[in-house]
DNA sequence: CCGAATATGGACGATTTCGTCCATAACGGA
DNA sequence: TCCGTTATGGACGAAATCGTCCATATTCGG
């Protein structure tokens, strides 16, 4: 549950065999976010996480199971982080706030983009079979914020009006696109602007009584 | 001006030669478009547009010229939708209505992404050089909507708090990560959503004397 | 009409990448 | 301790892809 990348692991490797496939997974997940999922190849790979041509083959027998590897190992990892304590579910404005500063304010790096999105958009076209697996990812995903918002309305937070899965999509394509257009530029500013816009967005659906300043 | 993928070439080719460079980009273009940059290899595009090896070479040297070439095409197609007379310069919300209207309501295809958007995210970690040029486009892309946001902005029809710049990146991100959501869950709604809340948000800066419903 | 420049066709080679094969080393349960 | 299972190493082969080369056909300008 927790480490979800390692539990679709078969029951027969031993202590070492998971050390190893870990660590090939670590690096491929490392190599993919930077390089780009083409450029991640068995070279690479192999110099990266210090593994012969064959263990590859032997933990992951092509590369469409490796890049599924690493989609589940980000989709954890992003989930994880959305459900974390620190958002409190995402039902008060600030939560949402707090989400896009830390794209913006952490220093966290952007030049390679959401770490499932910029993946994803390389392969949604190719004949690699993840479509599934990340269509459920990004459900869950936007799922979070819909669950939190829903709650929002239900505490009349913001207005009753408000479309709780429209706005966790609106959200989620601030981040998407936001990203995209910052590797692209660059710049983190279109990031931070289409952010800071969307939260703008459910605060201007925040209730009267709710408005403190 | 208007054909703008074709003035970079050189002037030494004749009408035939014209015609076949131009008749390559074009497959080039929609097979990027359908499968990817990576899937498009020399093979698929000879039998697509009809030529044979050695005329790929001839009029685009290597990949990476063609790809720039592609850029090229679909940027001046873009930047020429968004400045056609339909939209009258993005100086009225019903402008930036009808614009999102467009990618949802007309029937246009979805399930390949944004043109140029997807072709970006593809080759943005590469090492083909197209990223000055992509930056351009997108930067001259957002432009169209800041300056008719700007207007808006001195005609009284936005808030003067209102930042063009800003509602510019969040328009862009807005269809470009809607356009990936919606390519990863083969399902327009992702879409609809992110750019129907992002024009709600440009409405929701209206001012009162032009807030007629 | 003619020579030079351009366009076209298809074969070829160099390189890269994925995945296999087989031998050896380490490990785990009885 | 011992034997079967798992892990590791490196070489190898098949396939794909990019780009070149050279011969031939077509077109352009004078």
């Amino acid at each position: 549950m927790e480490i979800n990348a390692q539990s679709e692991a078969p029951q027969k490797l031993t202590r070492r065999g998971r050390s190893t496939r870990t660590r090939i997974l670590r690096h491929a997940a490392d190599l993919i976010y930077t390089e780009g999922v083409h450029a991640t190849n068995n070279k690479l790979l192999r110099s990266a996480a210090g593994v012969s041509g064959s263990q590859l083959t032997h933990y992951f027998p092509n590369k469409e199971s490796l890049v599924l590897g690493v989609v589940e190992w980000q989709a954890s990892s992003i989930l994880e982080f959305h459900r974390s304590e620190r958002f409190a579910g995402f039902d008060t404005i600030d939560a949402f706030q707090d989400w896009a500063d830390f794209y913006i304010l952490s220093g966290r790096p952007f030049k390679d983009g959401c770490s499932l999105g910029a993946l994803a958009s390389e392969i949604v076209k190719t004949d690699l079979d993840v479509r599934d697996e990340l269509s459920q990812v990004f459900k869950e995903w936007a799922d979070i914020f819909r669950e939190g918002l829903e709650r929002m309305r239900c505490l009349g937070r913001i207005d009753a009006s408000a479309d709780p899965a429209r706005l966790a999509h609106m959200l989620m394509a601030a981040y998407q696109g936001g990203s995209l257009l910052a590797q692209i530029e660059d710049d983190i500013t279109p990031l931070r602007d289409s952010l800071y816009a969307a939260v703008d967005h459910l605060r201007s659906l925040t209730t009267r009584r709710d408005d403190t300043n």
